[in-house]
DNA sequence: ATCATAATAGACCGATCGGTCTATTTTATA
DNA sequence: TATAAAATAGACCGATCGGTCTATTATGAT
């Protein structure tokens, strides 16, 4: 990796937590050099404009919640017990934030709405590849017999990110964690009620 | 009502939308002229400053919203019945927005995280107003035997809540109202399910 | 009709914004 | 070690931001 690479990587791991927390227009180009301690002329040699830097930082943000997410998935064997494992990580959303300031999909939906289109089209993207992996689980599990044959992987999906989004908005409104204990308690029985 | 209170309240009804769709940071002073036709000193006339004219346009958007709601319910009579504005109500949201932006709970509360307290404390305020309606439903529905009494009013609310803000952020964001079906028939029959 | 109130038009303020440019120095790599 | 690539420091740009102020005009209520 040459060392512009190498620098474009650390521009954008040092930010990304900063546009998902204070949105693309609060974050300014002076809070990107004071969280990377680069200047101005340096950033912009590596980055056409803020533009390009907020997409990267985006990619960057989705990326890591879906590896993590990935991985315990990874280490499970049953379709259900895979599912599980979203109200189980969502659950310490607020004790453990594991993304600094929010699910990047539900900040990004609200401020790039008319503002800024290359980052709709991302959390677009974005929804449609998680909400596509839980339907593939329950294919699966519906073919290997372990999920009832009626079960409707879309819909699923639908619910389940719903019922996400939904609660880490109040959560992260209200500061506490009662909305994401409730709500991941219901979608952990919805995600058991699955079973053939 | 005083030439200065009509002129303050029709600023709050030409700008309130725009707050909600634009969100508080990219709605400027010359929009607001620009919606009102007033002058820059017409508006300093009647506000102190940005953030009076943002909460009192909070103010409005959630009061739009609510006595759209509260008029519909004050028609019905069984509390079932009366929770069912919900799903129907906001099954149309696309289609019939009602209220321009989108949920003013749900923009304001990913926006005024950090950098707006007093916005956030009228988010929250307005969540639990909500909620707490929703409780009172089911509390007089357990009364009256209509809803069996195991029914949990909190619980119940916090996950309505969920559906309504997560789908509506989904419909905004993939602009189709499939995941606002999807979810408002999933929420419809929980209502129905609450029957005793 | 009078007089206080409200609204106008717009110059002006300091601050910040994203972004450009240059001349100089540092650093990585071949 | 030589050379190309990368980073520095900061002046500078035009635009926009929220907000102030003043002198003038219009308009409301008594």
């Amino acid at each position: 990796m040459s060392k512009g690479e190498r620098t474009r990587q650390l521009i954008v791991e040092k930010t990304a937590h900063i546009f998902n927390a204070k949105g693309y227009a609060g974050t300014s180009m002076n809070d990107i050099m004071e969280a990377t301690g680069l200047t101005k002329g340096c950033l912009y040699g590596n980055f056409e404009n803020k533009d390009e830097l907020a997409l990267a930082a985006f990619d960057y943000n989705f990326g890591h919640v879906t590896s993590i997410i990935r991985t315990k998935i990874l280490e499970r064997t049953s379709a259900i017990d895979k599912l599980l494992v979203y109200p189980e990580t969502y659950r310490d959303f607020l004790r453990v934030p594991f993304i600094n300031g929010g699910c990047p999909i539900l900040n990004t939906s609200t401020e790039a709405d008319d503002t800024h289109p290359m980052l709709k089209k991302k959390a677009i993207g974005a929804l449609k590849y998680w909400q596509t992996g839980i339907e593939k689980i329950i294919a699966r599990g519906v073919e290997s017999k372990e999920i009832k044959p009626k079960a409707n992987g879309p819909e699923f999906a639908i619910i389940l990110t719903s019922l996400i989004e939904g609660a880490i908005m109040q959560a992260k409104l209200t500061n506490r964690s009662t909305e994401l204990d409730v709500t991941m308690n219901f979608l952990e029985k919805m995600i058991r009620d699955l079973k053939a």
